[in-house]
RNA sequence: GGUCCCGUAGUUCAACGGAUAGAACGGAAGUUUCCUAAACUUUAAAUAGUGGUUCGAUUCCACUCGGGACUACCA
């Protein structure tokens, strides 16, 4: 049980024996109390007046009598204004920490039996990963791994928009470059190949605009009359025909785009349970157009076109067939959400995409919900705010999208740097040396982003990124580092700091009954992350609990410490603050070293 | 025009409707006979504005002012 609980709990009980009123626990406010005062946890006596009939001193005061007099665990209490700050004994802090001890799963709530799919990444076909998608992937990434941990039964996808007349533009430029250029002859990664065919295709659209606009042609016409974009809408169609050198060339090119995402996606540590892809899915939905036909809740133009009209619900008409009969990407999207709700059984359905699609994901629930389908509530759209940098916003015409590919190697590399200057590290291997580097580099870029709340718009500044001072990835790495160390050297002194070795005997300090304090939050702290879809508040905890840490490090002698229970209490104490700090960066997908 | 999101120290981020709005970076000033100074300590500095609801508002509501996204027979 929680200190929380257990105040609400022993609370309840003191207004009934004071004022014979029930009062459900859930209600009533627990806090930590504010560092300014005494006190363990507050009491929120305020909302209780209505039932005391009294003024907020004394009701709490009488509170804080009643508790102190009847519950053994509590040591003492002061009252503010309408704040009852309680006191625990010294022993009950000692007794919550062998809870925790104890407790093989800690921090991994109860199973709720829920099936919950989160989708993410769903990358294009037709340039390599930037920034943005950094963004995206990593918050898919915990999310899941949050809501695992909160018991939920989780499944990450991604889909892959594979087909459209993007990917006919590279291929178009790559059949007009006319080298027969692979990834295998010219040692590039297969997104960036496909990606540079995009950036060609542009150029030569480019220039056939500017010629045409040249001979007396309007900017708008020249965009739609550009004979290299006739050629790819061309193109599209025979891939929608099933033109046989079309398609092979398309799967050839594809293929070298997957195989350059599955590095990158190596390279972070992302993995998807199922990788959907649009050219398969891109026919779903047709059926559910005749359903909301049949249903009064979608209308057929004159010229054949379907529409749900949505303006009673303040939004606009919304297309869903065209008039030549073919779908567009909300049908495509109504009809793999069904599936996916009826195949899976899902109880709740992710989907992690920007903001730039809000007006899309309100559409798509709002419709499914007019289809009659009650799990339209259940559809969370994870939308998150656009990476900007120090210059300004993105923008791949001006050149300004930083590459994840490239970003990735800037990170390593600045780890590189910052830790050969430390110059601790002069025994270990280059091999280690290596993969420690690509740990902080990570570490730096993952809580960089991670931290921040999802749907703000937020400022990479690349510089800042690989600080490792302050609230930082390899701050909370180092932190455990410095644990390790401590604990490598008690083991070379043969002292024990098995968790069986603690006495319920030992009274922490005030110091240490912050850290108790601190751990036995972290799975209301998960609780709270998951119910909020929020890595960031996991983020906020490690750093709160490294500090801490940092703090409590500096003025206790551990290792020197006489008393040889006090000193394994200690050693247990921080190896506990290790492992969860292993568990909550575990969340974020960011490993922590042994030494660094 | 319509829908939605965001405005907090110089900067980047926090704060279930709770006490005197927290951190970090940057600025100023300190701390190494010590288990990792990538640390710690001290210090200056902020809720865009006006109303409303409340015992209590950064938080909820309304309006104003700023910033952004979307509003395609594109995906």
């Amino acid at each position: 049980m929680t200190p929380e609980t257990f105040i609400q709990t022993k609370a309840a009980e003191a207004i009934k024996s004071l004022y014979g009123a029930d009062v459900e626990q859930g209600s009533l406010q627990v806090q930590v109390t504010r560092k300014e005062f005494e006190g363990d946890y507050t009491l929120v006596v305020f909302p209780l007046l209505k039932v005391s009939h009294s003024s907020p001193e004394n009701t709490g005061k009488a509170i804080g009598e009643w508790l102190r007099e009847n519950v053994s665990e509590i040591a003492g209490y002061n009252c503010v204004k309408g704040f009852l700050n309680i006191s625990f004994s010294p022993l009950y802090w000692n007794e919550l920490f062998n809870d925790i001890l104890s407790d093989n799963d800690f921090g991994q709530l109860p199973s709720t039996g829920q099936n919950i799919m989160v989708e993410f990444s769903s990358p294009n076909t037709n340039k390599p990963l930037h920034l943005g998608h950094i963004r995206n992937n990593l918050l898919g990434d915990s999310v899941s791994r949050l809501l695992k941990a909160c018991g939920n039964n989780v499944m990450k996808v991604t889909l892959v928009n594979d087909r459209g007349v993007h990917i006919c533009k590279s291929m178009l430029a790559w059949l007009k470059a006319g080298n027969g250029i692979t990834p295998e002859n010219s040692g590039k990664k297969g997104d960036h190949l496909v990606g540079d065919c995009y950036v060609a295709f542009n150029d030569i659209y480019k220039k056939e605009v500017d010629e045409l606009v040249a001979g007396g042609m309007t900017k708008d016409q020249a965009e739609k009359e550009a004979p290299s974009l006739k050629e790819a809408h061309e193109m599209l169609v025979k891939w929608e025909e099933g033109d046989k050198d079309v398609r092979e060339l398309w799967k050839t090119m594809n293929g070298w785009v997957m195989d350059g995402f599955d590095k990158t996606y190596r390279e972070l540590g992302i993995s998807f349970d199922k990788t959907y892809f649009e050219s398969e899915t891109y026919l779903l939905g047709k059926e559910l157009v005749q359903k909301g036909l049949d249903m009064g809740v979608f209308v057929k133009d004159p010229d054949g076109s379907v529409w749900c009209d949505l303006t009673a619900d303040g939004l606009d008409r919304k297309l869903l067939l065209r008039s030549d009969g073919t779908s567009v990407y909300m049908t495509q999207d109504l009809g793999t959400a069904e599936r996916r709700f009826s195949e899976y059984k899902l109880d709740s359905h992710v989907y992690v995409v920007g903001n730039e699609q809000n007006y899309h994901f309100q559409v798509l629930k709002l419709i499914l919900g007019k289809l009659g389908f009650k799990w339209a509530d259940d559809i969370f759209h994870l939308s998150y705010g656009m990476v900007e940098l120090p210059e300004g916003k993105m923008k791949s015409r001006e050149g300004t999208v930083v590459d994840a590919d490239d970003l990735l190697e800037q990170m390593y590399d600045e780890a590189r740097k910052t830790s050969e200057e430390s110059g601790k590290l002069a025994d270990m291997s280059d091999d280690e040396k290596a993969q420690l580097y690509r740990m902080i580099g990570l570490g730096a870029l993952k809580y960089f982003i991670i931290k921040v709340d999802p749907k703000k718009t937020m400022l990479f500044n690349p510089k800042e990124s690989i600080d490792f001072n302050g609230n930082t990835g390899p701050f909370i790495q180092y932190t455990h580092a410095r644990i390790k160390s401590i604990l490598r050297k008690a083991d070379d002194q043969g002292i024990s700091h098995k968790a069986a070795d603690v006495l319920a005997s030992i009274e922490p300090s005030a110091k240490e009954t912050r850290l108790i304090k601190l751990l036995s939050t972290y799975p209301a702290k998960v609780a709270e992350a998951g119910a909020a879809y929020s890595p960031a508040v996991i983020a906020n905890y490690a750093y709160d609990l490294a500090k801490e840490f940092n703090q409590y490090y500096h003025d206790t002698r551990i290792l020197q410490e006489e008393d040889q229970d006090v000193r394994r209490f200690r050693l247990v104490l921080i190896q506990t603050v290790a492992e969860v700090l292993v568990k909550a960066m575990d969340i974020l997908g960011i490993q922590l070293p042994e030494r660094m």
